[in-house]
DNA sequence: CTGAAAGCGCTTACAG
DNA sequence: CTGAAAGCGCTTACAG
């Protein structure tokens, strides 16, 4: 292995001035940068990272801890694991990923062990059991999803509730009186993904002021259930005109339900869903929706946490950005059908 | 920070003697034992990772090295790294997560600078640029996928010409002669994914043998295209009986065309993929397929290549690996319909 | 059964 | 403009 003693000697200078020279951080002659930038690209060398974080306390990695929980839809949760990954190495980071079932566990392993300088937590619920950990440890963190308390860290999401506000309105501007909404399965609200209900408050805040009918339901997260359930629930609900998605798995299996049904989209039944444009396109999902925007919100959270990391100007208050949700329109949105 | 200088401290030791308590390399009276574990729990004593890095040269981290390619399936890649990251948890190692465009940077990357033990490979191309660089680093690598030269690495893949073989055998077995065969896309195969022909090679040599008609064809790999290409494909080829995918984006696509031209499974039409059983159930593919077993291929990688960076025994000569292919019945494969 | 010392490969005050 | 030295937090021969 060659070290920064086998480039200082090669070019007849002391390990200091070669790592001067590297670092630029004091003024070396250009001759003797020269040199030692000859011999280390000679040699072959590159620092070792092990060695200059024990030195310098930076690892220049980030932990990014991620879940992948049964009831929720793995390839969403691959969108913000992309998007984080991209902006780190973008700002000169690399990722430690950590799927653990034990998110608690992998948080503490990384934080306490130095291994990483800072975390991004993923889909973080209302009363996430990571956030102690987190609070006890050294380094910063950067959440994805809206916990109760926000104290010490820096928060980012989508604006679910202004989202559930913006479907209906958009509905109801087209006319639409009776309306049904598929949230996420039961158990994400049971484990605290708040994101469901605040998606569902604003819409129902909404309908209530418009005066329209809203019909909330949660539906399962799994093929096929969740197929037979819209199949049922189009049964059951008759007078509905629109449909409103907070369910991932749900926009993946309409296309059937509604072939089945020899329904078209909008002139039968507008459809609005929540997911990403990737998302849409991986999946050919023909619906208008709102843009989750993992890319953005996995950008943002990095590029906070980087400059918590490398502390620019004085400690910043820590942050809580909701993101202003925007509906991408892919024409399944009409007026009611005409009795 | 509280480092091992304090825990021995606190407990009257010295410092190597706290490290062998830890480590139990040298006989320790229980007492002292004891002393130093009350030491460090009370302290919350966790080691440095940087520092016990430099001094074994170990890091206890494993380079995983994806690439998103915009003509692949992402959440067929989803799987490999799930994997990948969960035997590699098992096995007490963590996960530094590359998924750079720039593969053969991230690999020098980590290996130049001793981030990782050892790296496992995803995605390997028949002649892939990472494999010049991986065997000039000195760290061992297990590839998911098989290249051309095998020499110095661990290789595992699925045998993709037998499960050609498999598909067709089980196809004419049920009396079909007319067979359509639907591949990833030639940009696949363009950048050396051997997995497309080795595939078609072992399909077309079967029904060779076996006299029937094999269209072999390279379908889109992004929605909604690939759907027309399939509805087109069913039009052009008004005798095909049976459908063979070798293309995740096909068989999401499927049940949409099928549904528009009124098929059914497997009364009008037989149809075998091939992906993942996990795969399966979050888009409810409703298809016989023979099973890609991300899961299993990247527990085998992982194992390997820890094996080889702990070094248990002589040097084992390098491996590869294809995995035999098993067809997971969904009823899709049935009698040709009687004309 | 235990301790004092060397050293892994860096960076950065201290000194010239 | 450059060098000799200290030290980051560990592990492990060497010595008792």
């Amino acid at each position: 292995m060659v070290t920064i003693t086998d480039v200082a000697r090669a070019a007849g200078v002391s390990r200091s001035t070669a790592s001067y020279a590297f670092s630029g951080r004091r003024t070396i002659s250009t001759v003797v940068r020269d040199r030692v930038a000859a011999a280390a690209h000679d040699l072959g060398y590159t620092p070792n990272a092990g060695a200059r974080a024990l030195k310098t306390s930076r690892t220049h990695v980030i932990g990014l801890l991620a879940q992948f929980l049964p009831d929720e839809f793995a390839p969403a949760m691959l969108q913000y694991m992309l998007g984080v990954s991209d902006t780190a190495r973008d700002l000169g980071y690399d990722i430690l990923l950590a799927i653990d079932d034990d998110g608690v566990g992998a948080l503490r392993r990384l934080t306490s062990s130095r291994m990483v300088d800072g975390v991004v937590l993923l889909n973080v619920a209302e009363d996430d059991p990571r956030l102690p950990a987190l609070r006890a440890a050294h380094q910063p963190g950067a959440l994805v999803g809206l916990p109760r308390d926000c104290r010490g860290v820096d928060v980012f999401d989508l604006d679910f509730a202004e989202a559930g506000r913006l479907m209906v309105d958009r509905l109801v501007r087209q006319g639409h009186r009776e309306i049904l909404l598929v949230s996420q399965s039961e158990d994400v609200v049971a484990r605290g993904g708040a994101y469901v209900w605040r998606h569902q408050e604003g819409a129902l805040e909404r309908a209530a002021r418009h005066g329209v009918q809203l019909t909330c339901v949660f539906g399962a997260s799994a093929q096929p259930e969740i197929g037979h359930q819209l199949d049922r629930l189009l049964t059951d609900h008759p007078g509905v005109t629109a449909l409103m998605l907070n369910n991932e798995a749900a926009a993946a299996a309409l296309p059937g339900v509604l072939g089945g049904r020899g329904l078209r989209v909008p002139e039968d039944l507008s459809v609005v869903g929540r997911y990403s444009r990737e998302l849409a396109e991986t999946f050919a999902l023909p619906f208008s929706a709102v843009e989750s925007a993992p890319d953005v919100l996995g950008r943002m959270a990095v590029e906070q946490l980087v400059r918590r990391i490398e502390r620019r100007g004085p400690d910043e208050p820590h942050t809580v950005r909701l993101v202003a949700p925007t509906l991408v329109d892919r024409g399944s949105i009409g007026p009611p059908p005409t009795p």
